[in-house]
DNA sequence: CATGAATGAGCCTTCATTCAT
DNA sequence: AATGAATGAAGGCTCATTCAT
């Protein structure tokens, strides 16, 4: 890249990556109906009119939100799980990665665990669009495993990411590290499922 | 009580009752924000100003939804426990009754678990603990069990209700019963939890 | 009616009243776009909020207004009409009438003359209906005419109130009254149209 | 003139023109406050602050499309009045050219017809000028009329041009044409001229 | 008990305009 | 000449809340 190029091209995209910043620190902290548009462009420094330079709405800002955040947890769980060996390796890997995203690096990861797509009415269906095809990933990783009771596949899989996502709820950074969490559940997860259940 | 008292006391009483459920209703169909004193007036066919003669605030309204809540859920779950003989059959009763309420029976117990403190700034302190108290009710059915490794109890329950609290992201009418979603994932947490893990 | 009821049964309707007295003001002098809920509202002495307790947006002011102002207006022109024998007379006293409630006598008549249907996208399906209902009237004077030659009603018709309307651009108060333009249009009018026109 | 300006300044004109067009035709159809710049400037393919290089103001560009009009509107009308032999057919020709430009031929035109002066606070004494100064030839093209009463000069050309503008109102091109109805709201006008009112 | 009426703060959004580059 | 980016004032509207009656 030439200096030019360094100083030149990125300004625009700065300032709309700032407010996409600031918009998901703020939805992820306290939620969308709760975060106004003059919270986000103060945030950014600039006067709540200037944002919508770069953004036409406040759900559109979701949106743009909702998207990155699937882009980066999305690309975290597909580099950790590319990097395990075996298929319960994988979903550790992946559990890990999720959780890892959701709790410490990313508000963007945190919006899509956090905003419900109910709250923005005029763009949920691509919401919820988004939601599912980041969750096919787990779909997947849960077919490979290799089950004595295949019907388990969903409701396990539910339980899973359900007790990872709701962690969101009791988790304090002074307890547990997000990646231990992850590890603890996926391992109690196998032992739940790798032997048929016993006769009681 | 003076007759005049008989006469009127309850209907305010049902009044009040009324505002109520339909705050429960609506908290637990859109959630805190999204409802206004309007809607919830008008569901109990009054206007908003009226309202605050039964209560003070919209927060004083969803403290007390959730404090019926609370009562409620309890209620059911401390039934359901107490006709139980084991331990783990108690657990499993009492996972059951938490979510059938949670999901089928009570919009609101639904608020405990959809609506967050934060919300309500004012009185947060007070909806966290009430959330507290309800949940001791979990740490000490788990801690009832005999387990071959103790020091899983919390881990174990923060999964086992995280994944029961987060169905009501998923759950649709037409698939599977609370009770049935219930009963399933408390019986892999008893697999889970009933062996040692293996080394690998 | 009792003293009481001259103390409170109009309260409502007064302020109702005089929110439409002072949009009817604005929009016929101002035009719709250029008038304000802040002006509005501030002309009948409230903030802009309380504005909507009594109309549920701009579009529905509006659209009350022009209620208002063919109810004044096809009244005044009825009236006048009722009390003439011929159809020429009737015709030109129903002109008057229209052309004095316009210029002088409501800003409601006004606006129905100045404020243009698109000016307010979901209401002008009704404000066209209202216009329409209006000049119906117009429609039938003109046919109770006997004219030599019928087929110039429609034109006629409209030279003449269109000429009425626009009166409302040049006019001002200093010059003729606007009885006295609209019976000198009226006569000129008729004088075009009682006789076939000559060979030229 | 050398011969680099010879190949610039068209160019800056051409800009200047787009934007003329494209404004005359979006006060047009829309009226002045209800176009924006946006709109505008998009129309002729730039950004809105681009015009900000060929107009200084939003209301400058209405008065230069005010000018405009009034110079094509003027000539069209100067044209046809000079074609005719006398001051009868010379008003017929002159109203229909009038008709003819506002209605079908000229955004400009009907923009002089459409937005009224007010709209433009700062340059409204400028837009009454621009329309007096049009206006002028139809006060001419009546005073050369052998009329039996020469009082009714005044008011039967408000009449008739009135007449004519507001059929801007309900004009719609399936019906007759702009020339049609020119001619025959001329017609009608003459004859209510030619004759002396009868007693009656 | 309830209502009618209003408040006031704040919300999302629009838009003419500016200005460095 | 044109753009990107921002400004700032204003606009329509919402909503929890108040209070005299």
């Amino acid at each position: 890249m030439t200096e030019q190029a360094a100083l030149r091209a990125p300004r625009q995209d700065n300032r709309r990556r700032q407010l996409l910043a600031a918009a998901a620190r703020r939805f992820a902290h306290q939620g969308f109906r709760a975060t106004t548009i003059r919270d986000i462009a103060g945030d950014a420094g600039m006067l709540p009119g200037s944002l919508y330079y770069h953004f036409a709405s406040k759900n559109d800002l979701l949106l743009a939100v909702y998207e990155e955040g699937v882009r980066r947890i999305a690309a975290n769980v597909d580099r950790a799980a590319a990097g395990a060996a075996d298929p319960w390796a994988r979903l550790e890997a992946a559990c890990t990665a999720h959780l890892e995203t959701v709790l410490d690096r990313s508000d963007y990861a945190q919006v899509i665990v956090r905003v419900l797509p109910q709250d923005a009415q005029k763009v949920s269906d691509r919401l919820i669009a988004l939601r599912d095809e980041y969750e096919g990933r787990f779909v997947r990783l849960v077919d490979d495993l290799a089950l004595p009771n295949p019907s388990d596949r969903r409701n396990l899989r539910l339980l899973l990411l359900g007790a990872l996502n709701w962690s969101q709820v009791w988790y304090r950074p002074a307890g547990d590290t997000p990646s231990a969490i992850a590890r603890q559940f996926t391992r109690y997860f196998r032992r739940a499922l790798e032997r048929p259940e016993e006769v009681r």
